[in-house]
DNA sequence: GGGAAAACTAGACATTGTCATGTACCCCAG
DNA sequence: CTGGGGTACATGACAATGTCTAGTTTTCCC
């Protein structure tokens, strides 16, 4: 998989579009005259308009494995709230793909093994972190519970901050960090 | 606002549209012509295509309150169960509104204070709960934390329930009801 | 019953996704 | 050096879509 500058370019220029107007407004054809190539020519980097969105999506999982993954080496006591803080975090500083990612009607995983593993690696990570957590003696029902539960309240959290609903109820964040940490701890998570 | 039938109808197939499609691939012309009438004729119902969407918000919005509103009539010790449970129901039972509601590219709360007032009385109700809950010794800051902690739960669970990821890495919920209620445990909501 | 408003139809236009096809360039075997 | 094949683009065409303008029918009220 060389890289091109062509495909990165779009590619670019598509998570922006996401992040600021979403993905309905997204034009295939206005991607490419915006790179200044004809209109047929990201058809050679990306099979399908969705072809676009596809590529998005293993980007944010890689990215956001990678965001775990960082939290994953925290001290124990502060773990769960870091997991909870790097989820948010790779979601509002990548609203673009976070868009795209959890979208069946944009990126159907179903059928798209390469997908569905980068998506599983993210959530392996929340699983590792939950069975460390709780110790030899949970039960693989309770461990499973723990993990939707984070899992849930990430990315609820996340989203009611990217489309808006939230900081309009509780008002602008100005530290983010010690919102979430609330959060955790009103929650029983961390 | 008197019903018209042409509208009822529209709305109808819309939504069943996206709950299974996605908003994405909705299309006004089709609309119109699943109807029986000219590819003109919503425009008399709708101002835009966006219209829909924020019909179908408004209508989201106003159920979601009142399955809220039911689950403020449980008994105390049960009611965060029920309010979970409330907000998942309706989004599994509404997809098609909920895929709705919360997309800001379809329906804009910023400038439409009647359909944020209607978004609004979801969360009033979510902080009514809280408020009693907590007690009279809760600071505003526990009650905001509290509240945005359940909301954000509660709509992470539907969201992932929707979108599918969450089913593909737990397999099949057979009992919804005890499968919120393991969640709520977990997490210190509950 | 007549007139106005509401509900709907018809035509047109720019934009979009995508198919089919053409063209310039690079690399390598002969 | 040559030519052929593959890669990366450009061009043209087509159906579908959102929406503007303009006409037509239907409904309703005084």
């Amino acid at each position: 998989m060389a890289i091109s500058p062509l495909r990165e370019t779009i590619l670019r220029t598509a998570v922006d579009h996401i992040a600021e107007h979403g993905p309905d407004s997204l034009s295939f054809r206005k991607l490419a005259s915006d790179a200044g190539v004809s209109h047929q020519a990201p058809y050679h980097h990306f099979v399908d308009r969705r072809g676009v969105f596809r590529a998005i999506a293993l980007d944010g999982f890689t990215r956001l494995g990678e965001s775990m993954m960082h939290a994953l080496s925290s001290p124990p006591a502060e773990q769960a709230e870091a997991m909870l803080g790097a989820y948010v975090d790779f979601a509002l500083a990548n609203p673009g793909h976070f868009r795209v990612m959890f979208r069946r009607d944009l990126c159907e995983m179903e059928d798209d093994p390469e997908l569905r593993g980068f998506a599983d690696g993210a959530f392996d990570m929340l699983v590792d972190h939950v069975r460390g957590s709780l110790g030899d003696g949970a039960s693989i029902n309770e461990i499973r519970a723990r993990a939707t539960a984070m899992w849930s309240l990430a990315h609820g959290l996340a989203t009611l901050l990217i489309e808006g609903p939230l900081e309009h109820k509780v008002g602008p964040i100005t530290d983010r960090r010690a919102f979430i940490r609330s959060i955790a701890r009103q929650s029983g998570l961390a």
